[in-house]
DNA sequence: AGTGTTCTTGGCCCTTGGGTCAATTTTCCG
DNA sequence: CGGAAAATTGACCCAAGGGCCAAGAACACT
């Protein structure tokens, strides 16, 4: 690869990190192009799909604060206050970050390193979920399938929201987390839970994956 | 009005009627002309506008539903049950009719006979949770504006899952009633809740009315 | 039936965004 | 420095949908 072509590389990646952060991983190429100076059809040579350039800057974007928040939410010495951290936290990083919301939500199933992303979390919450369940905190119905279908629905939330009133999510998140608790009159429900396929069909199906 | 123009102009109502609750309220105005075998010109011609279409046919498609849904649920002897009857008994008209998920979620401002219904359907929403609330059945804190944005959230859902998973957004659903209950531990909410205009335009981001 | 009015038609334009490609420019290396 | 190889450019194409409008068809009144 030519000198210059590395650097357009680059300038182009640093574009679409700073884009994805402002304004979610669906914004136009184009637009990533023109902040890094370079004509679209050089994009288009050096990465060839979205889903490519995603793959190259998405893990700086979002795997770190996942990865951060579910570990520290495995070390509260109450498990209850761990996956109630968790939860909004998550909810808190999709809402002041529209890149975490699509990686959260496995928009683009085309990029590999967002799905892994996107695996690796549902993973952290299974853990968080069966430590408060073991625990005694929330109810055992609860999966982290339903979990992940609450973020995605949670991202379309928080980024309606996201600038006249950034906090509203707070409010469904709370109800959520009242809703979870062992203690609450718990009427069995009436539909069984999503398998992990099932899940990412219904994520791509939010998220507006045609 | 002509003859042939007034038996197009209801060509195109029973067309959109039906494409509406087929499809939703966005779908193509090309479409629906041509399910009435008129040219697309023509239904520019009778009715100028999406909005004005919709206002021609949106009574019929759901107000009757949600009228009596409400009637029924404050019918109940327990305010408790009367409430979760109408939050479950909404989202499933949403879920079955992509038409009634459109109205409920206020998607088209322009549209007035549809914000009419909408703003009925908040107000019906305020009697039946204060009812609720009276009766110490459920959480004080919660409002119409945050169930009506719940609708809102619940009609993507059920949205994305029609075709494969019809009946998953009954489990959000628990846990949400869950929530609400008084028993709950019901951590003070942090955040406070919105005003009917703030939640007109949430609902209106959340539908996608750029 | 004639004739003026009203409707319909379907072609055309606009916008957004993805994607392609021949011609031009830049780089690199002998 | 010169020329081959590589990269860039920007014009162009496509698709969906909304919307406009001049020409022609249909109607209705006399």
């Amino acid at each position: 690869m030519r000198a210059d072509a590395q650097r357009n590389a680059e300038k182009l990646r640093a574009a679409a990190a700073e884009l994805f952060q402002e304004r979610g991983l669906k914004v136009p190429l184009e637009e990533i192009a023109r902040r890094a100076g370079v004509s679209h059809g050089t994009l288009y040579n050096l990465f060839g799909t979205r889903e490519a350039l995603i793959d190259e800057v998405v893990t700086g974007l979002a795997a770190d604060r996942l990865d951060e928040t579910a570990e520290h939410a495995l070390s509260f010495e109450e498990a209850r206050e761990g996956f109630a951290y968790y939860v909004e936290k998550v909810c808190e990083l999709q809402a002041t970050d529209p890149a975490v919301a699509d990686v959260v939500s496995g928009r683009y199933p085309a990029a590999e390193c967002l799905m892994a992303i996107c695996a690796q979390a549902r993973d952290a919450a299974t853990r968080i979920i069966e430590r408060a369940q073991l625990a005694g905190a929330i109810r055992p119905d609860f999966t982290a399938e339903d979990l992940l279908v609450f973020f995605c629905v949670n991202a379309l939330l928080a980024g309606a929201v996201a600038d006249t009133e950034p906090d509203t999510w707070r409010r469904q998140v709370g109800f959520l987390l009242d809703g979870l608790n062992t203690e609450t009159a718990q009427a069995p429900l009436s539909v069984a839970p999503l398998t992990s396929q099932q899940m990412y069909v219904v994520m791509g199906r939010l998220a507006g994956t045609p």
